[in-house]
DNA sequence: GATGAAACTTAATTTTT
DNA sequence: AAAAATTAAGTTTCATC
């Protein structure tokens, strides 16, 4: 581990409170975790340089977009697919959202969000018309029930 | 669906945006849309209100802050576990960082974030302690593919 | 009903100590 | 790291289309 990564308690809460509200004020972070403003800052751009902050972004009621349906996608491909290859194919869908290599039967794991079932299918069809993708495995998502909607 | 979630074209921008960047002001979002600060302003608000919007998020890269081990777990309940049933068990471990009901074999899908393969056990263990979880599948996050690191 | 311009308020950012 | 000063952004008001 780099020793720039090296983070400290207040870092952790400082995190913490951007992880739940990314649009919080420094003033307000600061206030939290007792600190001034301008210190908050440094810290947090410290955090975003040495990578512990990857990003700021809205999160979105899929339906609300129309997009209806979710699901998890379970991609099963050939022996030697390198990580970065599976990569690759998820980039070319915009209709993944996340994706992952995990252990287990399948070799990677992907979240896509698409505007119905028949969108969905398409998706899917179009994953496994790589000739790395052996077969797909997929669990449409119900209900959100973490984190609840605020 | 209530007519106050009706959005227009414009409003799916903004959203794209902010889904990038949750910090973009809204002078530069204005830019990109072409309206002015305030109105991108009066949008963002009613997206919120209206519930399209649900938070605005620091991502992190969970390694940098000593979590090694993220997982997705698959949750295997009693017949009959109503969703918030599972909602509640959910919520009582810091660990689970997202939940879904899901079609399939099982009836709900969790990401949990732990600090190691003991912590990921016990995590694990305390889930299998509720009365209604019959059993749980694992898939432990080799590496991140999507969305990449900024 | 939503917009943009301007005024005003608050926060972000830089400089200084 | 904090305080003060500066710059930029958020927010409200209001006239307009």
């Amino acid at each position: 581990m780099d020793d720039s990564l090296r983070i400290d308690g207040l870092d952790r809460r400082i995190v913490a409170l951007l992880e739940q509200n990314a649009r919080a004020s420094f003033a307000t972070i600061g206030a939290a975790v007792g600190l001034s403003a301008p210190a908050v800052k440094r810290r947090v751009d410290r955090l975003i340089e040495t990578g512990v902050i990857t990003g700021f972004h809205a999160s979105v009621n899929p339906r609300a977009l129309g997009h209806d349906v979710s699901a998890f996608v379970e991609l099963y491909t050939e022996g030697r697919t390198p990580a970065l290859e599976i990569a690759r194919i998820a980039a070319r869908h915009p209709e993944v959202q996340e994706a992952y290599t995990v252990t287990g039967d399948a070799n990677a794991l992907m979240r896509v969000r698409t505007t119905d079932t028949s969108h969905l299918e398409k998706t899917l069809e179009s994953l496994r018309a790589h000739p790395a993708v052996l077969q797909t495995k997929s669990s449409v998502v119900l209900s959100r029930l973490l984190p609840p909607i605020s």
